[in-house]
DNA sequence: CTGAAAGCGCTTACAG
DNA sequence: CTGAAAGCGCTTACAG
């Protein structure tokens, strides 16, 4: 006879048992097939976590960054009968100051878990290393660093889904040039949006040999209308009939053809923003090339749970789907549900 | 002061309570804002439920239909905590009696709730009329009858799909004719491949003049190998450069490309299935249109367990994306996690 | 109509 | 090292 004390301690490894009674009772454990109530497991617990989220902020509801927020919300909703707090961070895309003094905040509140977006490489690694050396687990959301002892990244390939957006292009476009723009600044940081370029160009070197010629320009700031006419002077001058958005703001390109009239361009892009929808519904933008933000929201959270209270085994480094949306699916891929 | 059993009975609407009292605990309920722990609450009621399914006999573990019952085998084992079991029944694709028999055994099991592909229409329709007798909640999933008091349809909109195909084939088609193939028999009860074949035409109707003639043929069955002699005679004698697979047999067009050399085809088919998946990675099938079966069938699972077991609503009709894929994304898409 | 008690399958101190 | 008891937040008979 052994009492479910007992029991508990082997079931656990929490140790104080004679070597004898712990077989003894994993052998009964093995016979019985036994599997452990979860749900009165965690009743009886209450065990609780606090977890930190540290993304970019966006500046309106209508931004990407709004979105993985919404699948964050969702997961914590769910979770907060098990005793689960989440509290969020933010911090400016155009500052690496602001993630800094934010990273600091994160580590003074010592949660047991962390989500974030590894936006600025160097200020990230800086704070990987003091999450390391407090030994909290943290998971990748959006960009990755490879082998930080990242718990897990959740997001794209980045590479991989430049070489779709450029095979989509390139099929659909007989001839002329092609003008790759980044809506950002400070593009030597953002890994991301330099894999998908690296990928897009790769793919015209390797498949399409000079059919196309291939140009790439920064428009590191859009309340400064004057970048308008630039960009249109560059389409006119290198004879450009294709246009890549590496990021969600291809919505400016859809101003700018309706602006121009320059609707014979051929145009891809990122997520699912509502006037980006807009513009593929127009015909004006022709494919835009998704994954999922909320979805992802959604499962960086569930991640650090299921590691943190669950103690269960997450696998490493599951990429996300590269969704190809076309006017003609895209109702389909509007909705978040789970 | 009020019991606990008092406060209890007013929460789950059970009566036996004064209408004053009841009124007085509704407003603290209120004030407190109170939420019932879910945990506790299914810990303690053990309810249980039946649940029936009734899908295709997939033929072999690459077939189509054992991708559904992944997901419903990973719901219910997630499940099984809450007491739920799940009876699988199958039918023969081919064979409409099966279908008959197989419902039969279903509606004497007298389940709380059934999942089931309402493939052979009239058949569904008289298996549906018992049901709602019964007063039995069913989901439809992977082709759904319209209006028929169903829960919900877990599924794609086969007519949408089709117009994806249609538009993405005529992207990469120059020039040559289009065969559509169903690899399938007793069409007319397949509404399924019909819609698909529907919005394929539709797109060529509407879109792309007269580029391309449309044809369409029948293979009910592959065992003979005589089909492949006369798709081939097809090919050739219409000037077919394009061929649109209604379902997932489009491997079978891999294998006679590869043994009649007929390369320059351009190919698109549906679902991820081993061979296929193949035959896109060496260009021979161009694009595959998806959907997600795996988790199709963990949705149909959650969807009646939530109505049934949790009392919760769950929203109606809500189609499941279409998944372009192409050699670049398939490695994404290839996996179920949840 | 109302209250008090037992129990769901676990975990967590605590006494020995 | 081991066992017995209390409790997690509910539900479910049952006594009054």
């Amino acid at each position: 006879m052994v009492s479910i004390g007992t029991v508990d301690r082997v079931l656990h490894n929490r140790g104080e048992v004679a070597e004898s009674t712990r077989n003894r009772i994993l052998g009964i454990i093995k016979d019985l097939d036994y599997q452990p109530n979860f749900l009165a497991s965690t009743l009886a617990s209450k065990k609780s976590a606090v977890f930190a989220t540290l993304l970019p902020k966006p500046p309106s509801a209508h931004e990407y960054w709004y979105k993985p927020v919404v699948g964050i919300n969702k997961r914590i909703s769910e979770l907060s009968q098990y005793g689960i707090e989440v509290k969020p961070f933010t911090f400016s895309q155009t500052d690496p100051l602001s993630f800094i003094s934010a990273s600091n905040q994160v580590l003074k509140l010592l949660p047991d878990g962390v989500v974030f977006a590894p936006f600025f490489k160097k200020e990230s690694e800086s704070f990987i290393n003091h999450l390391k050396e407090l030994s909290i687990p943290f998971v990748f959301i959006d960009s990755e660093i490879k082998n930080a002892g990242q718990l897990g990244y959740i997001g794209q390939n980045s590479y991989q889904s430049g070489l779709v957006s450029g095979k989509l292009l390139d099929q659909i476009l007989r001839e002329g040039n092609i003008l790759t723009i980044h809506f950002a600044r400070e593009m030597d940081n953002q890994n991301h949006l330099v894999q998908r370029e690296k990928g897009f160009y790769d793919w015209f070197s390797k498949n399409s040999g000079d059919n196309h010629k291939l140009y790439t320009t920064e428009v590191p700031d859009t309340t400064d209308p004057e970048w308008m006419e630039r960009v249109r002077q560059t389409i006119l001058d290198k004879n450009i009939k294709g246009i890549f958005v590496t990021n969600s703001k291809v919505f400016f390109i859809g101003r700018l053809i309706e602006k121009f009239g320059l609707q014979y361009l051929k145009v891809i892009g990122h997520d699912l923003l509502k006037e980006n929808i807009g513009y593929l519904k127009k015909d004006i933008v022709h494919f835009l090339i998704c994954q999922r933000p909320e979805e992802q929201g959604y499962s960086a959270i569930n991640k650090i749970f299921r590691h943190v209270v669950q103690k269960r085994e997450t696998g490493n480094e599951n990429y996300s789907s590269i969704d190809i949306v076309i006017k003609e699916n895209v109702d389909y891929y509007k909705e978040f549900k789970q």
